[in-house]
DNA sequence: GATGAATGAGGCTTCATTCAT
DNA sequence: GATGAATGAAGCCTCATTCAT
């Protein structure tokens, strides 16, 4: 009976889980398209297919799922892009590599990103902001960039990082609510360029810069 | 006769209008504090020393009167920044010279700045959205710039005026929740230096493309 | 001095009497077209032109106004009801007459009888019920027409004449809402043979009684 | 296990239902008191016991209530009316029982009575009016009377079936206020004698007319 | 007398959360 | 563990009425 009490607990847990993964999976999809304070619990629980009660058995409130989802996202995002980074061995190839994941991801998790992402995602409740961890995670990548000699060092790392940050978090919102608004090529490219050379280009700055533009169009 | 009803229309329009402008006003200070949709039109109300019923000769709803803050301020941000643009001779110092009224802005009007560049405004009723209306307006700039030469042509302007536009919004919201996390200069500089030049820095890069970081410098 | 704060008096009498009527005309309007609860006192004051405040120099409240509207018109269509029945010599005479009078009060006064006969009119809060009224007036003529043989003495007057003002009353809002559903001289008609004969005719009855049929049709 | 989650189901249903009933019988015996918009769905939900969002568990709002009420007490009537009238030999028996059907469902349903015929009920929500409704389907009965010969085929059918529905809203609703005022018997006599002979008798009429008004005496 | 801005009680409805089964 | 009916605080908005000008 010990045994089958295990298989029945284990049978249990495993059903507990997949109720569990219903609820996140039906806030994922409802808080993309609605946003936080537009989606209900009894949404998120007829959406999961399950009696409203069962929402407060697996998350202490909609909050504490709004989080779990959001941190979840986050970290998985963090981790490609710390891995692209770690993988390339110039500058100029982790800046590409770093757009091209973060791209990636956006592609691959269009939900999370329009949640994550989306301005009126109810941040406020949610105490750590997610663009300020991002952004902090961003700056010590360039506190090392600057010390190994690719990163400006005439640039504030803190100040840079909170750019470069608002700067990805808007193409990428922007370009997922519509893919059709320009081409996957284009959005890398246009990150990687304005990191590498700027945006601008004038009859002065072209003979002294020309190098960065350059390297832009190189890298195409 | 008609002098007295005159002055009557006029001390009447004079008293309602500085209702409504004590509405505003305490909108803006609870919005900023708080978000769209953690202020209550009785809050308003009550800050504004009226009764909760006076919130609605005045405003069809919450919605309205936050839009109102909303429009209102970017449309002066927008009239800052072009002007900015507009008064300046090279590229390089309509880049500056837009930070610098950017910023400006942003000091003077903490508040708005914090209702208008939060992510949790509740943009989903404000239909269009802020950062797209000034991404767009950006975009016209990147195009104009484009044709004068000052812009990289290899940017696609729509992407890149994304980038701008989530970049600004970003640093300032940041700078402007807390100003001591950095100084004004580091601000600007940081904002002119990622236009004019990009943020990397490589060993090869650096002899060729030292000149935009030196030239950030001597542009301050 | 006197003679002119006389005139200057009776000039504002007037215009005051003036404002009164236009709010009363309005009101009617209104009235007819939404019922009393679906009608503001700033809905009556903006159709007349005045102010919210104006309302209530000339009425206690919207009940008042609307309590006028009603007791004014049903002492009206009374009046016009009694002058029919007291000019008619025999008591079928007076039937039709009473019909004829009713329709045509109903075709002058289309708003008042939307107003009066609606079932929705909030009549709650007129204290004394419209139909009430007329039909205890309606009973008065009854006993008198019993004492004088022309009423059936086996009804019981009270009740009749509560049939019969219900009967008025539906027909005559039915009609006036539409009055393409039935010509006049059907409505009269129709009320007239079922005051004279009833509306039975069964085989049995159909030798005896076809001459208040017959007599319907000749007596018009 | 079954049995348990049947009984478990059933056991919820049934208390479910038991909210629901309280509230419907306390939404009738508020309505018939004061009118649909004298009573609130505070009032309803407090005299019903339960909360005040309860309520809108089980109606989507004051309406629909208050139409669900309306609308099952005239199918009640009306199937009562239509059986008395279908288990009647002749015409005047027919008239009859149809009365008497009438009077007895007024005595048994006070309050729906009041509610339905209620002049102040706010019909206009109701989008199908009550007494139109009604009308509508006695105008289907005296079209087939009229076939069959027991109808006076003189009368508008349309027009006389709102006749009738008026006289036995208005007779009906004015006696169950106070039952006092006339005896049951009466209020039938009253309604037969009417539709059988109308109200009239005079000095002419009576030799032309006297066998309706013989069989009304007969009924008694 | 007329004005119209202001008042504030009151009604409607939603929804996060609890709890008996 | 799951259920789903019930809870009730809280927000939104309307409108009859008042009152200073």
């Amino acid at each position: 009976m010990n045994v089958t009490a295990g298989n029945a607990t284990s049978a249990r847990a495993r059903s507990r889980e997949a109720t569990r993964n219903r609820l996140l999976s039906s806030a994922r999809t409802l808080f993309s398209s609605r946003g936080l304070h537009r989606v209900t619990s009894h949404d998120i629980a007829r959406e999961a297919g399950v009696a409203a009660g069962t929402f407060y058995l697996h998350f202490k409130d909609k909050e504490s799922l709004f989080r779990e989802l959001v941190y979840d996202a986050i970290e998985q995002l963090r981790g490609r892009l710390q891995r692209a980074l770690s993988q390339s061995e110039t500058g100029a190839a982790a800046v590409r590599a770093h757009a091209e994941a973060l791209v990636s991801f956006a592609e691959e998790h269009r939900e999370l990103v329009r949640i994550v992402f989306a301005r009126d995602h109810g941040a406020a409740e949610v105490e750590t902001d997610v663009l300020d961890y991002l952004a902090t995670v961003g700056a010590e990548v360039l506190k090392h960039r600057m010390m190994v000699g690719t990163f400006r060092p005439t640039l504030d790392p803190a100040v840079a990082s909170q750019a470069l940050t608002g700067m990805f978090a808007r193409v990428v919102a922007w370009w997922i609510e519509d893919p059709t608004r320009a081409s996957r090529e284009a959005i890398v490219e246009t990150l990687v360029q304005i990191q590498l050379a700027g945006t601008t280009q004038d009859t002065q700055a072209v003979s002294q810069a020309k190098d960065p533009g350059t390297s832009g169009r190189r890298s195409r």
